[in-house]
DNA sequence: TCATCTATCGATCAAATGATCGTATGCGGT
DNA sequence: ACCGCATACGATCATTTGATCGATAGATGA
């Protein structure tokens, strides 16, 4: 084994010139006496025994490298990690908005009319609002929850408004709440012609934003009176952790059927098995609702912040 | 700077990618939606910023770190620097003799007629014992120094002989001790047709394999008896810290005019301003000569240790 | 000793990379 | 507001890199 410890040196010498030196593999052939092939040989060894450690001096390296192992872990089409940003928690929340309409604006530049729909949350709307303004009059933006509240009043502030403000598109808004009072309520509103219509809309998206909500008493559906105590605690009682467009889900990614769960008016999840759901949302006490929206295999796309990022790959 | 900020931003993450990932950069420019001479320029970025590190996790590493630093520094055509083995200080030698080999063998191998010049010394000689014996006998070997010690007896082992022993090629050796013992005695020498002739060869060498002698109680001219003790102290006396040779010099490698000078029958190393020289020659006590023959410019390559190496880049 | 098998090596080609150039875009000054 | 400058961007080409294939040399066993 001798022989293998002098092509490991070998192998060490053509990585230290290529890598480090900035040498050209036909240089270091000569350099060494080995044909360029050779070189080659020795470079995939160097990089197989594990001989060349790269490291990125920025904080960002750290968010890459989740990046890749959520991508991977959970086969997405991609997968951003913005930096947390210690001192100023309002930071990375501005940091993920900024990520989030990056993603959103590669689809909006486009000329070809797109059809795009969005979820509600915090994330969603600072992520539509970080976008600049495009004239686009030709998309159609559509929202996949109910935009009215249990009293009746109508968000007027919905991220499907915003963008079609900054883009002149069409908007589509659900007339509803996201939970009805009662399966009838439910049952009449999902009969209204202008309700289908505005889901066939849905149908036809290329991509959906949707927010992460988490479930506990920090819950945006129980802080903003979509859902009462109870209720909330019926779901806590259910393991749901997460939902997705208002609908509850396990820690597993099922979605919860409970007596909620027949009241929620949101278009069904599974209506996006095959559409493009990306999921904006960040901070580690949505971790856990993120992660089971991944489990779920709801998502193909996740822009989160390192956070959320570090407790998904921390309980793969 | 803000925006300096986020190019920065956006080079890790390229880099990372690029490095880190083994994305191609065609990929990389459409996950950050650049065109791929953008990437480049983001990558070129990094590199410059210093935000790429490069670590090759072998010992060897260090000597090409070294290695680099002096060639850089002196100009020279190459420089290897072999491993100090802590354990057997016996293991450098041969390692040093193995990479001279190299080095010497590259040239021999060759068809074409060859001539080679060697100067004495036990690197030199280990060198050429590495050799693995090969059929070249349309090469010619010169010996640039004497190979008659003081009492007239001479060096069955020259470096020349083994090498014209191995390869079947023709010998010139130089008739001649290394210092004569007057100036009389040395102009006679060099009056000697025989003694011109093998000058004309050596004029002719290719390269020239020479060793570092270092100037102190333990240097090679004094132990095996070519000068005296009183002219060891005179050396001394002058500030000569290594000979090339047997040419004394100081530490800015100028040669020493004294008595011995005078008498030292080699070559003088002004005739080889144009010829490479290479320095076969390591350990920590050789260092301060080694040195002392690159700040005179006279070495053209040099193969040597990590030990000496160390110390001719810390007195740069 | 010969045959065969395997491992290694170098030629060739496709892909990826780096660099140069012309063009566009934005910014500051007049 | 317009002009000029500077900076940055993207198309194109040369170089470098990676991979595949056939060939050759050495090893191993019959």
């Amino acid at each position: 084994m001798d022989k293998f410890e002098v092509k490991l040196d070998q192998a060490a010498r053509a990585a230290w010139m290529s890598y480090v030196g900035g040498i050209t593999q036909d240089e270091i052939a000569s350099q060494l006496g080995v044909s360029r092939p050779g070189v080659q040989r020795l470079l995939a060894l160097a990089r197989q025994e594990g001989l060349i450690k790269v490291h990125i001096d920025h904080p960002i390296a750290a968010c890459m490298t989740l990046a890749s192992a959520i991508r991977e872990r959970f086969g997405l089409d991609y997968c951003d990690v913005v930096p947390a940003e210690a001192s100023a928690p309002e930071g990375a929340a501005y940091y993920l908005a900024v990520a989030g309409a990056e993603r959103v604006s590669r689809l909006v530049e486009r000329s070809d009319p797109l059809t795009l729909s969005l979820g509600t949350g915090r994330s969603v709307r600072a992520t539509v609002e970080s976008l600049s303004r495009i004239e686009r009059p030709q998309h159609r933006f559509v929202s996949l929850v109910g935009n009215v509240a249990r009293d009746g009043s109508s968000n007027r502030y919905d991220g499907v408004m915003v963008l079609a403000d900054k883009t002149g598109g069409q908007r589509f808004l659900l007339p509803s709440p996201v939970v009805a009072s009662t399966v009838e309520e439910k049952a009449s509103l999902q009969q209204q012609p202008l309700f289908q219509a505005i889901t066939q809309v849905a149908l036809e998206a290329e991509a959906a934003f949707i927010g992460v909500g988490q479930i506990d008493r920090q819950a945006t559906l129980f802080q903003d009176h979509f859902i009462s105590e109870a209720e909330l605690d019926e779901l806590l009682g259910r393991q749901a952790v997460g939902e997705l467009l208002g609908w509850p889900m396990t820690a597993d990614g099922d979605v919860v059927e409970c007596s909620i769960t027949r009241r929620v008016t949101s278009l069904p999840l599974e209506m996006f098995r095959d559409q493009p759901i990306v999921a904006l949302a960040g901070g580690v006490a949505k971790g856990p609702a993120i992660l089971a929206a991944l489990r779920g295999g709801w998502l193909k796309g996740l822009v989160t912040d390192q956070l959320a990022a570090r407790h998904i790959v921390e309980h793969f």
